[in-house]
This record gives C-alpha cells, structure tokens and sequence, in this order.
DNA sequence: CGCGTCCTTGAATCGGGTCAAGTCTAGTGG
DNA sequence: CCACTAGACTTGACCCGATTCAAGGACGCG
C-alpha cells in the first residue's frame, strides 16, 4: 500500500488505479501550500504555468466583467483539480480564490506532462472526467439560461449537496454552505437581494432550514423538481477505461 | 503522406501529428452517415454507446426542460469531436440535431478506447481540447448570468464568426448563421422576439449587415466591446504537449 | 396558388434588479 | 463585560429589461 494523496483518492472512487499511478499522482502533492480566507491564487491574465490539487477548504473560480460584475465558474471541494485551463493558455481565463482556509498543492505543467506521458490510463482517466466536468457545466448554462430564480437557487444547493457527497459519506441531508448570499448570486446569476428572497420563502415553504450557514435539505424530491435538476454522479459509468 | 480525416485535419491545426496517429484517427471515420436537416442524431436520455465525428454541416447539442424551453449547449462544425459524454454516461445527457444537412462519422466508444491505448499522445491532446471547450463554456456562463441580451447577442456572433475562421480561412466579415431567431435565442437563454429586436438595434446602428442568412460584422471592435467578448483561439499554446 | 416557417412589430405584463434603510452577528478592543 | 464596528442578512418601494401575447408580413416550396 502507498500513502494515496488527495488527489489519487478522489479518482480512486472512479476506477482503481496502480501502485505506480498512485506514487506518480501523489508526487503532485509533494509541495502543500496554505492559503488565507480570501486569498487570491491566481488572477485572470496573469501568467500561469502552473496547476493546483485542492486538499483542503473550499476554492472558487471567477471571471469579473469590465462592468465590475462577477460570474462564479465554479466551486471546488477537496480533491479537485484546479486550473486546468493552465494545460492550454499561457494566461489564466479565470482567477482563483480561496473561500475559506485551504491547502493547495501547485505543480508545474510539466509535472502534469510528464504523468500523461507514463501513465497513459490516468491521462484517458483526466480526459473523461474533463468531459464530466463538461457535462455539469451544460447542466449549470440550461439552469442559466432557461429557469427562474427559484429554480436555480434550489439546482444550486442540490449540486452542492451532492457533490460534497461524493467525498464525504456521513452527509445526509444537510451541510455547511461556506458561501455569502452574494457569492451564490454571482454563481447563477442573481443579485444577493433576490437570493434572499427566494432562500426565504423556500424556507418559509419548509423545503429547507438554516441555522448558522447550515443548510438542511427538507424535501429533496421537491427541490429536484423545483431545480430540474438531475444528479449525474449516480449514473456514471468508467468501465470501458483501459484495464491497468 | 496518408489520407487526412476531417478530425485530424482539425487537430492538426493544434499541433503535428505522426502518420500513424492519422491513420489511427482516419478510422474513426469509416463510416460516414447522411442527415438530414432537423434529424436527431441523439436522444437524451436514451443508452448511447456511439460518439461522431462531424465531417459536413452543422449539428447542435440541447437539452429540454420539462417545462418545454430548450437551451441549446453547442454549435458544431465540420471536424468537431461530438458526443464526448457516452465516454462517461451510459444514457445521454444531451440531445444532437443537425441544423443542417450534414454527414457524421459515428463510431463506438470502444474504438476510442483502443485509440487512448495506442496513442497516448492523442489522448493528451484530446484532454487539452476537452479542457478547451471547458472554458468557452465558462465564457457562455458569464455571458447568460451576468450580461444584458444585447451583449450576448453580440457574443453569440462573435463566437460564431470566429470559430468559423478557425476552419474557414477565407472568411473575412461575413458568415451564413444557419440558425433561426429562435434557436439563437434558445442558445443564449432569450426568447426569439427579442433577439430580433436585438438584431435589428445593431442592424440601425451600423454593427452589423445582414442578406438572406447571411451576417456581415461591420465593427468588430465595438461588437467585442459590447459582448463583452475575449478570443480565445488566439493565445492557445499546446507546446508543452507530448513531443510526437 | 396556398401553406408553413420564419421574421417583424406593438402593447401589456412581470420577474428580477436597484436603491435604501434597517437588523443581526461575530469579532475587537477598551 | 460591554460598546463599537464591519460584514452579512433582511425587507420594502419602485423601476426596467425581457417576456408574453397577438397580429401581420415576407419568403420559399410543393
């Protein structure tokens, strides 16, 4: 057994992977770096040439508008890999900041080259799931483009819920958010006003509860419905990936 | 010199190939279908065990929500990878129409496989565009969630143009959209009236022209202004991928 | 010629934004 | 232990951009 890193962990609940693909993956992680509440790691346009694992805390990707607006890309939980637009622009699209206390773990590109280079089953494992990673941004444009407000709230906290699932098995039904109102706002395109309003009345209409940034899912099967959302981590399939 | 596919030829333009990946990626196609104008190719939600590449005309990927609104997902050109979510998901995500005739070249996923195995090369340079689409599609986020109908036509319009030029050298200002209002507007979550009364503003104020289907783009620089809109077709850099 | 599809335009309506004025809470420092 | 503060949440009144509804026009095709 090899000490599996963060990263090796999460693709490990895919597919099972070699001693070898294991060791390769967690020399990612060989240089951890703390990061503050708020720090910025990356900043749109800068120059980048390197990736990030997220191993601990919570890290958002964002793109400000000339007109000072804010659209939040994406949200990333523990495990995740962050930046892989860095494998294509020598500038980043998008910047990156640490929304609560985190540890990352930067690596060059190069690194990440030379992994595709001998592990060829992990590099087809990275494509598919940039593919998934795909997939749910359709999901978050359709839920952008074509429902109300309320169904994006209720779509939002689903895809959290389930997502933070994924890693972590003793969630049942409710969950540390981590975000303010207007950073929810800012991920489905809302005002933080109108946020509130609509996290008030489906709480009034007791589809959830909060108490201290906590949120409790009451009713699941109507918040699905309300949200067309549709959870797409449970019909995942990787079988046909290159046995190792 | 072996015989060029249209996916290698658009891979190609990223970066060199060795014949041998040619010949690997010619036999993806060896299948080439007719479609016809309004054709599904894909139904959601249906078992999907094929992916295309797309070798004539156009084709989109939507969803519809229950409501019966569509969001439209992506455009498609000639040497587009299509359908890159069966390698993931048993059952589609998504729906594929041709909005044109067009010709596909379906093949199993199992092929692609096999070419992920051989080929490692390839399967780097297919997570790198992966990752590619990834980001136009964080571009589209912004776009929806934050950004008036008149800059998301303009963007709409811009990203057409220019990556019909990525394929298309001969074209300058003007390019056939292909797309009613409506499925514009289902592309950009607005409703059909409306993109046209968009259209016609930008017809009076000079930004654009337009002749039977055709778009003439008279003032790129203000349009880009406008949409808010960043190319990113230009600052690609694929250097560090695998030397073949 | 007639029919269907797409485009065009106006009038009324509404969902969500804007502005503004609170309230609540966790820190912070005296 | 309490006053002070800053950031986040809450709520109301008003406004505006986009949708809806509806009706007509243009064009291509069988």
């Amino acid at each position: 057994m090899v000490a599996t890193s963060c990263f090796a962990e999460q693709l490990t609940r895919h597919v099972p992977l070699s001693d070898a693909e294991k060791t390769a993956l967690t020399k990612l992680e060989e240089n951890p770096r703390k990061i503050k509440r708020g720090a910025m790691i990356q900043r749109a346009n800068e120059p980048i040439t390197e990736l990030f694992v997220l191993r601990e805390g919570r890290v958002m990707s964002f793109v400000i508008l000339p007109d000072g607006s804010r659209q939040i890309l994406r949200v990333y939980f523990p495990g995740d890999f962050i930046g892989s637009a860095s494998t294509i622009y020598s500038r980043a699209p998008e910047s990156l900041v640490a929304l609560s206390d985190a540890v990352v773990c930067p690596f060059d590109k190069h690194a990440l080259r030379r992994l595709l280079e001998e592990h060829p089953r992990v590099a087809a494992l990275l494509f598919l799931l940039s593919n998934a990673e795909r997939v749910s941004m359709t999901d978050r444009l359709a839920s952008l483009g074509r429902t109300s407000a309320k169904a994006r709230v209720a779509a939002f906290l689903l895809d959290m819920f389930h997502r933070l699932r994924v890693t972590d098995d003793n969630i049942k039904d409710s969950f540390e958010l981590k975000l303010t109102q207007e950073e929810i706002g800012d991920s489905i395109g809302l005002t933080s006003v109108h946020v509130n309003r609509m996290i008030r009345q489906m709480e009034q209409e007791g589809l959830i509860s909060r108490s201290n940034g906590r949120i409790t899912l009451l009713d699941v099967k109507r918040l699905e419905d309300i949200g067309h959302y549709t959870n797409r981590h449970k019909d995942m399939d990787l079988d046909w990936l290159p046995a190792s």
